[in-house]
DNA sequence: TCGAACGGCGAGAGCGCTCTCACCTGCATC
DNA sequence: GATGCAGGTGAGAGCGCTCTCGCCGTTCGA
């Protein structure tokens, strides 16, 4: 095995000598076929053969070629995170939780996480890895209002998840938090604790979230008797932020309450408050919106809604994992409720 | 071969008919042999030819199986980024970083990035993937001291890069950043400032970097004509950020100037700084390390020193996939220089 | 003029797995 | 005693690709 070169590009001591199939069915003094029924759990295998396989296994070390497998069962066992590219999204502890959330379901069976952050050629090269049997399915995070990967999936009838309600009405499925119900939640909280002369910041309104977030505070204020609200938009950067703060002080001083769309948004109005001499939340409440990182680190501690992020994750995997198995599994969205963390902003 | 179901499970209108380079072959009227000297541009084509199949290609719609090719290359173009999951870690902007650099080498070559974060089985779970052939290397970032997965997996003669130096004496590959040069910029600014009574909050002191950082510092000090500075030790947290500074302020009130091992931990600084009535710079002048985005949302922000990290990551990318293609490359060791980004903490 | 050398191509043998199908027992049924 | 029917097992045909090897035609040196 040493002397003369049986394979000279590599080293023979180096490659640990590969044991196959056929090696362990050998060494079990069976087939091939039975050996594979073993490793795959089928049922209809003799106790006791099943018994001196599973020795033969841990003797040889066996450990079965996946590339092989994938070859016949046409499976990658690895589906795809595709993500925005942009900072603010990555980078953010949200994205640590959507990893963490999908793993916790992806892990114990097996399938890889493959990450992809959106460039020029994303689509294509995503639609490239699910042809050439690399990839399984997606989960899209955050996708922009106009990419046209989405629907490009759903045609091609393969496994797709969604991080949000589409922007347009295509038939896929995903996970999304209620936002309306978190609009009411912030309303809720401001008016509770004595704020009268309210406002809010709002996210880009073109897109789901934004939308639905001014919607459920708005309507919840007006049931609370305050239909009149001071609405300045933003567009989820935390620049957006302090600029919508900075308006919003010089056309509507007396404010004692805002709801910002985001904790990014509040994370930059905080320092324009605190310039302006405005005390948080003594002067005015704040509540923010995702339970960010960023609400822990800012000056004071903010009060936003949570979105339990990770629990969601886990259900897109959960999801697209669904749609792998039998690709006809019907469309479908699942809504996950937000909660208030009180902190010290409001 | 139609007629009579012969894959039920399936609707066949639903599976686009697969290509193979048997149907390329044919359409081209050239054997496979010739496809796929074409498909992997070996040169020993003639020149006519290549165009007939080329058009054949693109006529078919052609894109190669990567299982079956995995199967025969036994490479599976696939690497791992193994991640500790403490929090602090990732959901940091560094975190986006590294996956920018090391995307930025692999997506061109066509070489998945599979994310992992560590948690009680992911040594086993690597090393398995290596042996199944679902990985062809991994890059390690932020292991802990005493994890035993880099020594595991240079003696299993696998491609491993580390994202530091290792504790321990490994032979290992590994891309850094010359932490002694950093705190040595560090020192260089207080002291050009006009800092005369200076303090260093540490890292862990048991690791390289925390190590290094200080002994970087202490040098320079040296050098600069101030051998006696106050040391305080946190261990790169926030936290422990806070309550050194808490100590610090306890025991050396003068203090005028500190350099503060991390980002992180001089954003748990600074508040407390701000309670004690102290501003930054112009009573006390902080320098973090790291260039996170906790240097820019800090009040006042950051003066830091900056790690190249996306080029960093890129490097270690490029030295994974050099061991791939060559697992005998010798083990090699790549230091970066840091930089000084000046803001207003100092 | 002839053999050697070489560029270029195809045949075919795998890579290691899954899965169908035929086969073989043994046992109950007619 | 012939038949049916289980539960188990093995042979073998792929999955789609790479790559070695041998063949063929052309060109070149002697």
């Amino acid at each position: 095995m040493s002397c003369c070169g049986y394979k000279e590009s590599v080293p023979a001591s180096r490659e640990p000598k590969r044991v196959t199939l056929e090696e362990v069915a050998r060494v079990a003094g069976v087939s091939r076929a039975t050996v594979s029924r073993v490793v795959n759990g089928v049922s209809s295998v003799d106790q006791n053969i099943r018994v001196v396989v599973e020795r033969a296994i841990s003797a040889t070390g066996y450990l079965p070629n996946l590339a092989a497998r994938s070859l016949v069962t046409r499976r990658a066992d690895a589906i795809a995170l595709v993500l925005p590219s942009e900072n603010r999204i990555v980078g953010d502890p949200f994205f640590t939780q959507i990893v963490t959330g999908v793993t916790r379901i992806v892990r114990p069976l097996g399938v890889h996480l493959v990450l992809m952050m959106t460039g020029p050629d994303t689509g294509e090269q995503v639609v490239t890895d699910l042809r050439q049997g690399r990839l399984d399915g997606v989960i899209l995070v955050h996708t922009h209002t106009n990419d046209p990967l989405p629907e490009l999936l759903v045609k091609a009838h393969r496994p797709v998840v969604l991080s949000a309600r589409p922007s347009s009405a295509v038939p896929i499925t995903f996970v999304d938090v209620n936002q309306t119900a978190g609009g009411a939640l912030a309303a809720e909280h401001l008016v509770g604790r004595g704020c009268r002369r309210v406002a809010t910041i709002t996210g880009s309104l073109d897109r789901p979230p934004g939308h639905e977030r001014l919607a459920g505070f708005r309507a919840a204020m007006a049931g609370l008797g305050q239909p009149d609200i001071v609405v300045v938009q933003g567009d989820f950067t935390r620049e957006s932020g302090a600029a919508a703060m900075r308006r919003l002080l010089a056309e509507f001083p007396p404010v004692d309450g805002v709801f910002i769309a985001s904790d990014l948004m509040a994370e930059g109005a905080l320092p324009v408050l605190r310039r302006y001499g405005r005390s948080v939340p003594d002067d005015v409440a704040i509540v923010g919106f995702d339970d960010s990182t960023a609400a822990l680190t800012c000056d004071p501690p903010l009060t936003t809604v949570r979105q339990p992020v990770e629990d969601m994750a886990a259900e897109m995997a959960r999801q697209l994992l669904r749609q792998v198995d039998d690709p006809d599994t019907p469309v479908r969205s699942v809504i996950f409720e937000p909660a208030l963390v009180v902190r010290e902003s409001a």
